[in-house]
Formats: C-alpha cells, structure tokens, sequence
DNA sequence: ACGCATTTGTTCGTATGTATT
DNA sequence: TAATACATACGAACAAATGCG
C-alpha cells in the first residue's frame, strides 16, 4: 500500500474533519479537495477540459482510479460533466442541456416553452436587513437589485426580485442583462466569474400584493407561489438571494421526493 | 476477461435497453436488476441485512467490485443502506433517521416537533377519474380514501387527502391508522407490503374553499400551499395519491436544488 | 472509409484499512 | 482478540465513444 505523499495536504483538515470527528481522510476524499481548488481558482474555466485521469494521477501521485473515484462525486454533485471518449469537463450553466436544471414550473398541459424576459428595474442600493442576512454581508453594504418578469405565451407568470452582493457585479446594468441571449447564470459565470452551484429554496402560499398583482396581471389577492431562494458557490458561500412570485394558474412548481 | 455467465439475464433487456437504444448494459446493472427483483420479491424484508458483497458476488458469478458497484447505486437511490461492518440493509422507512425524508415543510422559527395527526376519515369507494389516471388504475375501481389533519403546537397546518389503491389496501380502518405509532409509509410497508420509494410533487398557491378553510382554521380565501404527491414502487408503480394543503403562514417548504 | 490514438467506462483481482460484534 | 463486513487503494486489461489523419 502506497503511503499518501507528501504533495498531498494530508497534515491538513480536509472533508472528513471537523470538531470531534475524524483527523484523517481517504486519499480520493483529499484529491476532491484539490481538484475543487483548482476549479475554485479558475485554473479550468467552466466548458472546458480538465485534465485526463490518467494525467491527474500522475499529478497527484496516486493511482488513476482514486482520481477516479474523486472526478465521480464532483461528477455526481454536477462540478463536473464526463462524456466518454471525449474527457470530463467543467459544468457550465450555456449548456443547452442543464439549462433549466434551477427553473421547476412546468405549464399544466403542452410543452414547455422558453421565457419572455423583461428587466423592469436593476439597480445599487444599500442592503435590507434580511437581504444581508441571506447574503452574509454587512447590512448596508451595497448589493445589486434586479426586478423581472418572465412570460409564457404572451403571459406573465413570474416576478422575480433578485439581489446580488455589490463586491462581486460590479458593472452590472439592465442593459446587459437584456443584451445577454442565454440564462442569467451563464451571464454570471461568463461576465463575473461567480459560478452558482446549488440552492436553498423556501416556498410559500401567498396573497398578491398592489404592485405584484399589476405585474403579474392578476387580482389583489390571488394566490401566489412565494420561492425564496438562495444560491451558494464553492464552498457554501451564498452569492445570490431572490425572491420570486409565481403564478400557478396555469403552471405547477415540479418537485421530486427521493 | 470473464464472459457473463449464463445465469445472468444477458439476452434479457435490462436498464439500458429501449427502443433504438443498445440492446446490452453493463454486468453490473444487470445485478442491480437482480437485486432490486429480490428486493422486489421480498427476499429480504425491510430492516433486514442483505448477504454481504462477497456472498452476492458468489451468487452471481462475478467479482466483488462489480457487486459494489451496482449496491452503490441502490443505496444512492435509498433503495439500500450501506453500514460499515455492520453490512447493507433494505431500507425501511420506520427508521428515525430516515423518518422526515418525505416531510418538507419545515417551521419558520424554532425547532421541528413531531406532528399530532388527527383521522378525520377513511373510506372505500370508487376512484374518481383523475385519481384512477393518476394511480393507472381503471376508473370505478375501488379506492382507499384517507382524510387526516396535522398539527404542530396545537395548531392544524396540513390537510392531507389521500387514495390507495383498495386493491393493495384491504383491511385499511382508522382505528389501524390511528393507533399505529410512527410514520404511515412505515405502516404500509410493514401491513400490506407496499414500500414507497420515490414520489414526485406538483406545488401551486390556491385559495382556501369554505371546507378547508374550516378544518385548517384559516378565513376562506387565505392562500394555502397544494402539493400533489404521487409515490412511486418498485418499477414506478404508482401506489399513492394525495393531495395536501398546507398553510404556509408559520412554515415554509424546503427545497434543495443541486 | 479505415484505422489509430486518446479518454472515459467496465471488470477483474488483490491487499489493506476501519468499524462492528 | 478474532472474525466479519464494508471502505479504500492499487494495478491491469479490455470495451466503447470520439476525433484525427
């Protein structure tokens, strides 16, 4: 058995470690940690290859199938995308693919269409309390404050209140929001560096208030699917806290249990 | 390089064979079939232990990696629970662990207490046509209808209505349902043999109607949560549909998107 | 059109580590 | 302590998909 070399961080807290839990971890756990890192540090940039196993191996000193094993669970927590016979890849949010891997409504009969958008509002503002919360910032630092409505068929069925943390979207504007053909988070990743990784979502029944209720074309009062939610980056750090209505009249929020 | 025995369903088309699609798939999800058919089969039970890795790769005729490789994936569909020394289990769902993995409303503040469930109704009668399409069942034929009320601090939060299939469900009371202790999928998996394994929701904001409004205390009209759940058995055999309403006004529900 | 090199995917075998009883 | 079972790690070989010459 080949004993972890030295190049690997195996003196240091890894996954595996924490407050009364164990102070070692397996080789693959260690390698995960590495190749986070370097995708972390933009070494391959989102769409592009990284390194063959075989390659990895020789890099980290270990055998191909432990970097295997590693490349797996990123693959699995969908870091990366591996497509046999061509290598593995850095997950991208302009992939046809899992472009609606974040959007759940589905229309209750025909197909499902591609959104209309419309940028009512972007701009600086200082933090809300609860925005900074989300957002772990100071409150009162600034964020960014994006308001939109998403139609289907000529109809508006979402308003979504997005704030971003100021720091991180410099220069961000309505315009190159509307410019940008392709989802958001493919802006983000492309223009910003900000990669979303996954989210929390809190979802609520609500009543349409004045102002909603206009947007969304429908009577004060209506019924309304409240989505909070928060989208974290590497490392758990939250990156982006919105809050969306949805109009469920004619779509339903689609949900698997397993 | 071993050739698959012949007391592997080789010529049979497994996971990976459809129309157009490769008419092989790999060993070790052609052991995945023959462990979710035992599983199927009620080989072992629930709860119980599986024959350790080596046994089944003995059983099979193949090595034990391949074993491996294949209870991974069934206990990363939950289908199987791996422990260390111990040995792999079938999953059941009267473990406490595993208790809330279909629960996911959470409260806003404050911790998550056990819910005081009160049975309102239980009755056979002959599936109405949007149940019978949801269950595949024919319309007419008998269903359990179950209404039940959930509450936290003394306050209802769900009203959950909910069709079995009389077919699986005979002998299903009230009294059975009331005086059992812990989870009801424990229940149908423990008295009638039905193990649900993976369900899928549709959510939508509606308006609370004079019925529901009473029994969830809320003013008619006030915005609920509906969630529409359809589990799913072995082979995605529809075996349950509920409709719930929740009032969202102290909880929310929890969604991870990754 | 064909073959070859590259890369991931599958399968086997073996040895050792860690957790449980 | 010893036996058992899952977990990790290595190495080797072949299969399947892809892209290039």
């Amino acid at each position: 058995m080949a004993t972890p070399p030295s190049s690997l961080p195996n003196d240091m807290p890894a996954a595996g470690a924490e407050a009364g839990g164990p102070a070692f971890s397996p080789l693959y756990q260690q390698i995960k940690v590495l190749i986070t890192r370097s995708l972390q540090a933009g070494e391959w940039r989102p769409g592009e290859a990284i390194p063959s196993e075989v390659d990895l191996a020789a890099r980290f000193r270990v055998s191909q199938g432990t970097v295997r094993k590693a490349i797996d669970e990123l693959a699995a927590e969908n870091l990366l995308v591996r497509r046999q016979g061509k290598g593995t890849f850095v997950a991208t949010h302009s992939e046809e693919k899992i472009q609606y891997r974040f959007l759940r409504l589905m229309p209750d009969d025909g197909e499902l269409v591609s959104a209309q958008r419309r940028f009512i509002d972007c701009r600086r503002l200082r933090a809300p309390a609860e925005v900074a919360r989300a957002l772990q910032i100071r409150a009162g630092d600034t964020v960014v404050q994006v308001r939109r409505v998403l139609s289907f068929h000529e109809r508006p069925v979402i308003l979504d209140d997005i704030w971003l943390p100021g720091q991180e979207f410099k220069g961000l504007t309505a315009e190159r929001l509307s410019d940008y053909r392709g989802p958001m988070y493919a802006l983000f990743e492309a223009e910003f560096g900000v990669r979303m990784i996954r989210a929390e979502e809190k979802l609520r029944a609500v009543a349409a208030e004045e102002g909603s209720a206009e947007l969304l074309a429908v009577a004060p009062g209506h019924p309304l699917l409240s989505v909070e939610r928060l989208s974290l980056t590497y490392g758990d750090k939250p990156v982006e806290f919105r809050r969306g209505l949805y109009n469920t009249a004619a779509h339903y929020y689609r949900n698997e249990l397993s």
